[in-house]
RNA sequence: GGAGGGGUUCCCGAGUGGCCAAAGGGGGCGGACUGUAAAUCCGUUAUCAGCGAUUUCGAAGGUUCGAAUCCUUCUCCCUCCA
């Protein structure tokens, strides 16, 4: 029987981790309960997030417990790792809001029922904490000097830091102190750029409780460009399928870099890795295959695998032979609307095609838009009920960006 | 609290009275080439009913025929001093 490290280590998760061995044989012989952090700062998890929500997975297989934390105290910090300025405020309803739907959307993937999973909320102990008796039972046992040279730190020490972002670290720590008196947690694991918020919780912990605990952190989900993944111009690749469809998801892996296939494959499904190594040789247009299945396999473990095979036949139908299919993005229209004809620039701003008309004519003057198969001229156009086909249009952007207008009574 | 520097279009960054809707780069978008890839090349990138109009250069006022550029106040940021 292999061991989750061996099998984390195998996928390439593992960046960082505090105690290599002492890590290693703890996983083989117990049940651990080990937690991972998630600021809500959006009502969603997004792509980068999914990682931790792999290792998770993983980790919970093997039989360990997990602990998927909501940040609601630390939220209101703002966690300056990786960040060249503050975040943004949220006001506590919004916090709150948040962390209920992240809480959710957790649920989904792992079992988190009190036995076998926990959710917890740092707000409940930290939002009372009181300034003095904390900064002299917890503050004093972290030097300043030392948090100095943290690698978080460094980059905003030259922009500019503000005392509030800089206790972030320590309630991090003190989350971990919390948590392994609550459940006895014994991990904390996160992205790479946790390692010194990780660190100084096990520092805590030893200090405090003079106990062991142990740190681990992961890849971040980078494209081999080294920029940040599951970002598009639109914003992040989010979780929740209303803000990003299932089909644009599968999309945004479809066409992922070549170079990235492996690295995704490795660690957004859980294909067994003779299979990932041999879709990773692909070479050639053949490395397309790699990337629909990639698509496929993640799309699955997000949304299911219904709403996998949709994306994947709207997709072939879309690409290969123009056909349509009904889980593109679809916006409804009724009739009357088009009986008097609807401006064609008009139409693309309401289902969001474009942000503005003129980029609209841009796109029209750049031969950028076809709508029914017929590359659309005239900006000017404006569509009746006898441009639809048995009530649906079809409108397509540029190569890759499709649209269906579904005409209803 | 004192002294100095600065806030420019999605981002970085030029521009210090008219030639500025604002150089250059990045990013985005469209096209060509391809494999729904990358690289490369071309075009484009404030808004609006069309060569015209309207709104932009931290905010509000002012000077001027005319301001992103000058003046006043406010505001935010940075650096040095305390």
């Amino acid at each position: 029987m292999k061991n989750v490290y061996d099998v984390l280590l195998e996928r390439g998760y593992i960046e960082q981790i505090t105690h290599e061995e002492e890590v290693k044989e703890l996983l083989s012989k117990e049940r651990v309960t080990f937690y991972i952090g998630f600021d809500p700062t959006a009502d969603s998890l997004h792509l980068g997030h999914f990682i931790q929500i792999m290792v998770m997975m993983h980790m919970q297989k093997f039989g360990h417990k997990p602990i998927a934390l909501v940040g609601g105290g630390t939220a209101k910090i703002g966690d300056p790792s990786g960040r060249t300025d503050m975040r943004q405020m949220l006001s506590n309803e919004d916090l709150i809001h948040n962390g209920n739907m992240l809480r959710k959307q957790m649920e989904k993937y792992l079992v988190l029922d009190g036995e076998n999973g926990y959710v917890a909320n740092n707000a409940d102990w930290l939002d009372q904490l009181e300034y003095v008796p904390f900064i002299r039972e917890i503050g004093s046992k972290f030097s300043v000097n030392r948090m100095l040279t943290a690698e978080c730190f460094k980059q905003r020490l030259e922009k500019g830091l503000s005392f509030l972002e800089f206790n972030y670290m320590i309630m991090q720590a003190y989350d971990f102190l919390e948590l392994e008196r609550r459940f006895g947690c014994q991990m904390q694991l996160g992205g790479n750029d946790q390692w010194s918020n990780i660190i100084a919780g096990v520092d805590l912990v030893r200090r405090m409780d003079s106990k062991s605990v142990f740190g681990l952190t992961f890849k971040l989900l980078l494209t081999s460009e080294g920029t940040k993944m599951g970002k598009t111009a639109k914003g992040a690749i989010w979780i929740d399928s209303s803000k990003t469809s299932p089909y644009e998801m599968f999309q945004y892996l479809r066409n992922v870099e070549d170079a990235d296939v492996e690295n995704c494959l490795r660690l957004l499904t859980f294909l067994p890795m003779d299979e990932v190594k041999a879709l990773s040789a692909l070479e050639g247009s053949e490395i397309n295959k790699a990337k629909e299945v990639l698509a496929f396999e993640f799309t699955k473990i997000v949304h299911g695998e219904e709403e996998a095979q949709k994306a994947l036949d709207a997709a072939r139908a879309l690409f290969a032979g123009g056909g349509d299919s009904d889980s593109i993005p679809t916006t409804e229209f009724s009739k009357e609307k088009f009986e008097v004809g609807l401006p064609i620039l008009d139409l693309l701003m309401e289902i969001g095609l474009i942000p503005s008309k003129a980029e609209g004519k841009r796109l029209i003057q750049q031969n950028g838009l076809i709508v029914q198969d017929v590359l659309v001229s005239d900006f000017a156009q404006v569509l009746t009920l006898s441009d639809f086909k048995e009530d649906v249009l079809m409108i397509r952007k540029g190569k890759k960006v499709f649209h269906r207008i579904q005409l209803k009574d």
